[in-house]
DNA sequence: CTGAAAGCGCTTACAG
DNA sequence: CTGAAAGCGCTTACAG
């Protein structure tokens, strides 16, 4: 292995005038910088990263923290870490990536063995058990999803109660008067999936308020569960004539129910989903629907979370909770009911 | 940050027999591995990640790289990237994931600087440039996709040979005399996704062998061209009875062409692809299907790249190509052609 | 503008 | 069975 010492040998100078000819913290020489980047080039040295977090205290690596639940839909995952991911690097640091199903014993281990500079959290629940591992943490974090206390974190997430009303105020203004909301499993609501909630509250309470008719329930996120449901579900209200999903899983499986049924959006029914442009494409997915910009969050988590580990005042800056607002991508979907 | 120092000190006793007590790796009084446990909990001290790196030269990291390819279809990705990380993590490492576009420079960043002790290379091209920096790496390396030279690493795949010969005798023996089988695009053939032509000549000499017509064509994978391919090679080919899919995102994008055209597997069409159980289930794909074994793979891949990490022995043994053989999971999508 | 030295927190021969 | 010391490869005050 070539080390500083070797290059400082070679370029015939101190090694701590190699490290500062290297990280340019000092004024050195134009000459000596020289010598010194020759030999860099020479010897092929790259510092080693445990040294230097070791010297250093920063080891230029975040941990992304993704939970894999069995009644969650990981496509939809992947888009976040890939932001994150991707984020990360442009910003100069790795991405250590954590898939425990203990997550707050995993969040332990890397945080209390200094492996990484700070954390992203993925699919952040109400009441969730990591959070206070969290927060003891000696490195900053940043939340993609809406937890109950969002104290000492920053916190990244779309505005689901605004996109529920849109969903609701965007059916009611094309004469629709009944409708169904398909939310997450029951299991993620009860594990405190809080968007959930915060969509479907929304959604009721516009639905009250522009005399809508919303049928609110809890859909699956397996095959073929999922595809059962839905089909009861339109069996159950054969007079709804409009279709809001808050469930990837239930907009991955409705082509299929829709065909097995002999049905067409928007002819017979009016559809909205939430769910990312990228991910209506992968599923080939020809629904309108709330953009949920998965890549955009990861990346917004990232840069905060950068900002707070490089700069003595970005720690302590007053910790944000930023709303992405919803925007809804049309897909011609939706139609007037038919009469 | 409490160190081992700290341990020693509230243990009364010195940093070696704390670092010995913790490792086991000589004999302790049991009184003063007592000491030195309660004084851990007490403290709750965790070893520095860095620090133990740099002494011992192992960082109990794995390096995972993923490309994300514009015409590659992610969410096939992401299911051999959780069989890596959680196999991994069972056998105590964790994973750095990386997603860099230029996967060579990032392998030399990550291998440079020893932030990991091994690398699992995924969706392997037939001359791919990060294989020149793998084997110059002084850590091993472990690929999932058969290069054209395995020479130096380990090397882990489905048999695509296999599983072109058995799509076209399944279909051979149900009485198919017509097939087509759409292939990822072709520019994933440019850019050396091998197990491309390896399933596609298989399957063309198969077909020779049994006196079938096998039509075979790349597909695409983003919408909405894969489902205006799909349609156009049924229009094509009116009279083929049979549609073996290599290509994850035609898969996908199959219910739906099929339901646009009014036709039902297998009653109109067989049809056979190759994705995982798992694919299926997520995308609600009714389909028969080779088992591309993501997960068994990924764990293969890591568990060989671990026995040579930790073993002397592991080292000098012969490197292996070890190929999962295929087999057809059967969801009645196929049968004898309509006369 | 440059160098000698201390220190980051571990592990592991070397001594006893 | 235990301790004092060296060393892993860096960075960065401290001196000049």
């Amino acid at each position: 292995m070539v080390t500083i010492g070797d290059v400082a040998r070679a370029a015939g100078v101190s090694r701590s005038t190699a490290s500062y000819a290297l990280s340019g913290k000092r004024a050195i020489s134009a000459e000596v910088r020289q010598r010194v980047n020759d030999a860099v080039l020479r010897l092929g040295y790259t510092p080693n990263a445990g040294a230097r977090a070791l010297a250093t205290s920063q080891t230029m690596v975040i941990g992304l923290l993704a939970q894999f639940l069995e009644d969650e839909f990981a496509p939809a995952m992947l888009e976040y870490m890939l932001g994150v991911s991707d984020t990360a690097r442009e910003l100069g640091y790795d991405t250590l990536l954590v898939t425990d199903g203990d997550g707050a014993s995993a969040l332990r281990r890397i945080t209390d063995s200094r492996m990484v500079d700070g954390l992203v959290l993925l699919n952040v629940a109400q009441d969730d058990v990591r959070l206070p591992v969290l927060r003891a943490a000696p490195q900053p974090g940043a939340l993609v999803g809406l937890p109950g206390d969002c104290s000492g974190l920053d916190v990244f997430d779309l505005d689901f109660e605004e996109a529920g009303r849109m969903m609701v105020d965007h059916m009611h203004r094309l004469g629709h008067r009944e409708l169904i909301l398909v939310s997450q499993p029951e299991h993620v609501v009860e594990r405190g999936g809080a968007y959930v909630w915060r969509l479907q509250d929304a959604a009721l309470q516009q639905a009250r308020l522009r005399g809508v008719t919303l049928h609110a329930v809890f859909g699956e996120s397996r095959q073929p569960a999922v595809g059962r449901s839905l089909h009861g579900l339109l069996d159950t209200y054969p007079d709804a004539t409009g279709l809001l999903l808050n469930n990837e899983a239930a907009a991955a499986a409705l082509p299929t129910v829709l065909h097995e049924r002999g049905l067409t959006a928007p002819d017979d029914l009016s559809v909205i989903g939430r769910y990312s442009d990228e991910f209506a494409r992968v599923f080939s997915l020809p629904y309108s629907s709330i953009e949920s910009a998965p890549d955009r969050l990861g990346r917004m988590a990232v840069r905060q979370l950068v900002r707070r580990i490089e700069s003595e005042t970005g720690r302590a800056e007053p910790y944000v909770v930023r709303f992405v607002a919803p925007e809804l991508v049309d897909r011609k979907s939706t139609a007037a009911p038919r009469t």
